[in-house]
DNA sequence: CGCTAATCTAGAACAAGTTTCAGACTTGAT
DNA sequence: ATCAAGTCTGAAACTTGTTCTAGATTAGCG
């Protein structure tokens, strides 16, 4: 009865990047299987599309590997957000924004990221809704886009050792951003608005400026 | 076959407070009977606590009969943090914050309403999962919420007739309000952090002083 | 009062997330 | 090559939100 000896396999799950068993070749290609086949259902309908038994099904997995992968929807798609927020780092670091100050090129980028999202709204749905949605058992993973998302603004910013004033900035940025989102995806604010938010926002990157350079 | 006219009764929901067919004393009741059952249940367990089926029966209403009421679990929710908001509203009225600047008396209003919350996380939690991840539909109910809380945080500024600017910064407010609630709920963030974050957004509002009186 | 439409109730039924299980398959170490 | 441990599969079961139905009950009206 190796039933015991599988939950503390899934204690060390394999969802997370760092530390955890190597993953052999195949699992790894099933992993990735996944999360297209998430994405992929995500940009249909958004976040009611994306249906365990269908994952499963496209990803040519059965349901219980599945959530022996993600141990829950949410699961699922937090790291198809860590996924895209990959690729949209990549894409955004090609072209470093070109505003002046600090602030304007924070809110170029956000704003590119959110054109980014606009072409898939579903996705972004999906995406959003289990990043808010998701409870203290994902918080290292909803930790983790976190920390990606305000390495992107620190990247925008053009910071390698920001102040705490800064951090806290960032910090209120991301709420921002998230919220914002979110009532653009619920068609509660416009395109025109949340950008007007991402703008104001960013005004308070400039209260920190003065930071003295050593 | 009176099916299609229900149908059409449900769509004058009476879950909204303005319009819609007035409600009889015992229609009230019951309103008030599920809201009451449906706090009760989430300040244990938050939102997985608050099963539709419970609250139905601590409410004494059938299943049917709730569903009339609020058409989903994150209606009814949403309807109880109106609910709260409302008592939260009158009690912030009583006793007006101290502060000299208007950004000392929002970031003020604002902590000791998340004193308030802390008393009853799991309600707090509730509440709060619900109105992030609402969609579409209950765009009605969740603008209501943001409008009283916009009510709220203008109130503490003390102001009538706030400038465009000013509703920005309102709005960026908001946005990390709620979000940075997220993270404390999930326990990604420590309530000082919560405190540095409202303090950090409330430096906004001192960027939009420059009101002429006319 | 007596009617009619609307509402309420109890309970079954359905949908999708999650869990469980027995058996087949891989993997890694000996 | 073989064995033990760990993984994967397919299918059923369970949970909880949501919908549906048939029959009481209630409210408003003539």
């Amino acid at each position: 009865m190796p039933a015991e000896v599988k939950v503390e396999a899934k204690s060390a799950r394999p969802a997370a990047q760092p530390a955890s068993p190597p993953l052999t070749e195949r699992q790894a290609a099933r992993r990735r299987r996944i999360l297209h086949a998430s994405a992929q259902l995500a940009s249909r309908g958004g976040f009611d599309a994306v249906q365990m038994r269908e994952v499963a099904e496209s990803s040519q997995v059965a349901l219980g590997t599945l959530y022996r992968y993600f141990p829950s929807k949410v699961h699922l798609l937090v790291a198809t957000m860590q996924d895209q927020l990959e690729h949209m780092h990549g894409t955004l670091r090609k072209k470093p924004p070109a505003g002046d100050t600090a602030a304007e090129r924070v809110a170029e980028t956000l704003m590119r990221a959110f054109r980014a999202l606009q072409r898939e709204p579903h996705l972004a749905d999906a995406m959003v809704r289990a990043l808010t949605f998701a409870d203290r058992s994902v918080s290292p993973e909803v930790d983790q886009v976190s920390r990606q998302t305000t390495v992107i603004i620190l990247d925008a910013m053009g910071l390698d050792d920001p102040s705490p004033a800064q951090l806290s900035a960032v910090r209120v940025i991301e709420h921002t951003w998230h919220s914002a989102l979110i009532t653009w995806l619920s068609g509660r604010a416009s395109i025109a608005q949340v950008k007007i938010d991402i703008e104001t926002v960013c005004r308070l990157i400039d209260l920190t400026e003065p930071t003295e350079k050593p």
